[in-house]
DNA sequence: TATGAATGAGCTTTCATTCAT
DNA sequence: TATGAATGAAAGCTCATTCAT
C-alpha cells in the first residue's frame, strides 16, 4: 500500500493535535458538502473548526492538507466499520451481510462519501495516490468476501470475474450516494440494499449461464 | 424536462457562435480534465481555444457558462447516440447491443464524462437542474429498452426493479471513466462490456430467484 | 474665448456629421443622466443613437468627445436662448423676464445641466477649459444685462458686487437642478422663480445699507 | 433621518479600524480630487493610504464604501463644527457669524465639498439616501439660525422664504468650491464672505418691499 | 500555543477602441 | 459609409498563507 501521508505540524502535543485535527475534520465535511472544497475558504474552516486562521495553519500546511485529512479519515473509517463484520466468512450469508452493512454505512455517511468521490482529483499527486490506495483496499475487502465464498464453494467465478464483481459492490454503494437526488424518491434504502443485492447476487451466481 | 439554459452572447452571427462555441468546448474538456474546473482560469480557456480573453467573453457570460456548455454538449452526444441504435426493440440482442454501445461511446469520451460528474456541482443551480434532468433522461432511454423487453415477455421485471435496473447501467458505464486507473491493467474494454454485460443480464434474468 | 475644440471625423459628408452628432448627443444626454459618464458604455451610446459601434467611431474619437459634444450643444443652446429675449435692456423688469426665461430653461433641461456640472471633470483638459469658457460666457450674459442696469441708474454696484450678483443668478438657477429633490415637494416652478428673484433683487437693490 | 450604512471589516480592533479608516479616507479624498471616484483606482488608494490592496480590502468591502466613508466623515465635520458656535442664537450678529464659519470651513475643505457634491451619485442607493439625508440635516442648521432671528423679530419670513433663504446660503458657500477657479482671482475668501453676506442679508431683510 | 492583521499573486470580468469586410 | 467581431489592458476583489505579538 501507497504510505501514508505526513502532514507536517508546528505543534507538538500529540493529544492536541488529534483534538484540533478532529475538529478540521469536522469542519472541512460539512463546509465541503455544503460548497465543495474550492469554495470553501480556510477562514472559514477555521472559525467552523472554533478556532482562529492563525491556529488551523498550526496543525496544517496547506488547504488541500484538510481535504486529505477528510478523505483519509472517512477511508479509515469505513475500512474499520467493513473490517469488523462478526460474521461467517465465505458464505452468501455473510456477503449479504457485509452488502448490508456496506451500504447502510453509505447512507450514514452520504455527505463524507459524496466529498470524497468529488473532491479527490484536488488532492495532490501524492495525496491522490494515497487515496486511491486506499480505495483499492477497501475493494479488497469485498474481494477477499467474495474468494471465500468461491473457495467454498458457493460462487464459482474467476479472477476477473472476482474483480469486477467486488467494484460492482463498491460502485453500487457509492451511486447512493451520488444519485440519491433520483433515487430516493423511489426507494428507501432498506429496499434499496435488498434490490440491488438480489440483482448482484442473481448475476454472480449466474455468471456463467 | 426542465428548459435549456440560454447562454448570453454579444454576438449575432449564428454560424460563428456554434464555430466559437466548439472551440470553447474543446478547449473546456482538456482543461478541466487537466485541472478541473477552478483550477483551469479563463485566460487559458480563451488560450486553449485559439482567441483572446475578450473574445472568449463575447461567447459566454461567466466562466460557469464554459462548464455549461460543456455538460450539456456532452450529454447532447450521449443521447443522440444512445437514441439512433438501429436495433429492433425489445429483446435480449438489441439491449446487450445497446449496453455495448453505450459503454464504447463512454470509453470514446472518457474526458468528457469524467468532468461532467466531478464537476455539475459547480454549475449555478439552475443549470444543474437541467443537467441532472438530461441524467434522467439518459436514463430513461435504457427504462424503455428494458420495458420494451419486459413487454415481449424476455424479461420479468416490476417497475422498481426496472429503474434500477436502469439506473445500473448507467452508473456501470460511467464507473469504466471514474475507475478506468483501477480496471485498465486487468481488462481491455471488450472484456469489461462483456463482463458487465453477463453480470447485468444474469442479474436480471434471474431477478426472482 | 477659449477656442472650439474641433472633434476629428473619418466621415467627409458635413450634413450626415451633423445628423449624426445630432444622434450621439441626444443618446448621450439619456445615457448619463441615467447612469453617469462612467458607467455608460460606447456600445450602449451607439445603440441608443440608433447605429453600430463601428459607425460611432466614425464621428468620435473617444468616449470623451461624446460628453464634450453634448456638454458643447447644452452651453450653445442655452446662450442661445438667453442671448434672444425681446426685451428692453436696462430694467428691472427685464432683468426679471431673464431671470424667469433662465430658470424655467433650466427646469426644462433638467437632466443636460445636471450632466454639464456632474461630468465636467470627466472631460481632457482641453475641452474643460473649453466649457468653462462656455459658463463664463453665460455669466458675461448676466453681467451685461445688470451692467446695464446700473448704467441706467437703476442698480447701484460696482464691479465686484456685479460679477458677484451675476454669478449669483448662475448658480441659483443650477441649484434648482441640482437640489430638486430637495425642492420639488415645496415649491413649484413659478413659485421658485418668485422667490429667488424676490431674493436677489431686494438683496442688489439694498446692496449698500 | 435615515439610518447610518454600516461598512463591514474583517478586523476586530475597533481603535485599528479607526486608524486603518482614517488613513483611506484621506487617500480617497486625495486621489478623488485629483482624478474622480472612477477613475482612481483601489490599487492607488491602498497605496496612498500607505498599505496593501489586501489589507485596505479588510477594512471595506467596495469600491464605494471607500467613497462613503469620505462623504459620511466630511458632513459629520461640517455639521459638528456648524454645531458649535458659540453664538447668542437669535440675532444678525450670530447668522452673520456663522455664515462667515461656513465659509471659512468651505475654504478649508474645499476638495472635500468638491468630491462630495460631484461624486454622490456614485455612491449606492441607500448610501446615496443617506448622505442627502446629512445635506438636509447641515440645511436644517441654516433653517433653525434664521427661524430664530424670525422668533425674534429681526426677520420676517414664511416658511417657503426661509426653507428657500437656507438653501440659498447651502448653496453660495458651496458655490465656492465648484466656482474657485472664476472667483479667485477676483476676491479674498474674506471680500467674497463680506459681499455674500451683504447680498444675502439685504435680501432676506427686505423680502416684502 | 493561539491570534488575527497584513500581504500580494492571481482571479474573473469589462469595455474603449480597432480594422477587415 | 457602415458593421460588428476581435482585442487586451486594466479594473475590482478574493483568499491562502505568514508572522509579529
Amino acid at each position: 500500500m501507497t504510505d501514508k501521508i505526513h502532514v507536517e505540524t508546528s505543534v507538538k502535543d500529540e493529544s492536541l493535535i488529534e483534538i484540533r485535527r478532529k475538529q478540521i475534520i469536522r469542519a472541512g465535511v460539512n463546509l465541503f458538502r455544503e460548497k465543495g472544497f474550492h469554495r470553501a475558504t480556510t477562514r472559514e474552516i477555521a472559525k467552523a473548526a472554533g478556532f482562529s486562521i492563525g491556529t488551523l495553519y498550526e496543525y496544517i500546511r496547506t488547504k488541500e492538507d484538510v481535504l486529505y485529512l477528510v478523505c483519509d479519515s472517512i477511508f479509515n473509517e469505513v475500512i474499520d466499520r467493513l473490517s469488523h463484520f462478526p460474521t461467517k466468512p465465505g458464505t452468501i450469508e455473510s456477503l449479504k451481510e457485509a452488502i448490508r452493512q456496506y451500504f447502510l454505512l453509505i447512507d450514514n455517511m452520504l455527505d463524507e462519501f459524496t466529498i470524497m468521490y468529488q473532491e479527490t482529483k484536488s488532492l495532490p499527486k501524492e495525496a491522490m495516490q494515497y487515496v486511491l490506495s486506499k480505495e483499492l483496499e477497501m475493494v479488497a475487502i469485498f474481494q477477499k468476501m467474495i474468494a471465500d465464498c468461491v473457495e467454498n464453494g458457493v460462487l464459482d467465478l474467476n479472477e476477473k470475474e472476482l474483480f469486477l464483481a467486488a467494484n460492482h459492490l463498491a460502485v453500487q454503494g457509492q451511486s447512493w450516494a451520488f444519485r440519491k437526488w433520483a433515487m430516493k424518491h423511489r426507494y428507501t434504502i432498506e429496499e434499496y440494499i435488498e434490490l440491488q443485492t438480489n440483482l448482484f447476487l442473481n448475476g454472480v451466481l449466474h455468471f456463467r449461464n
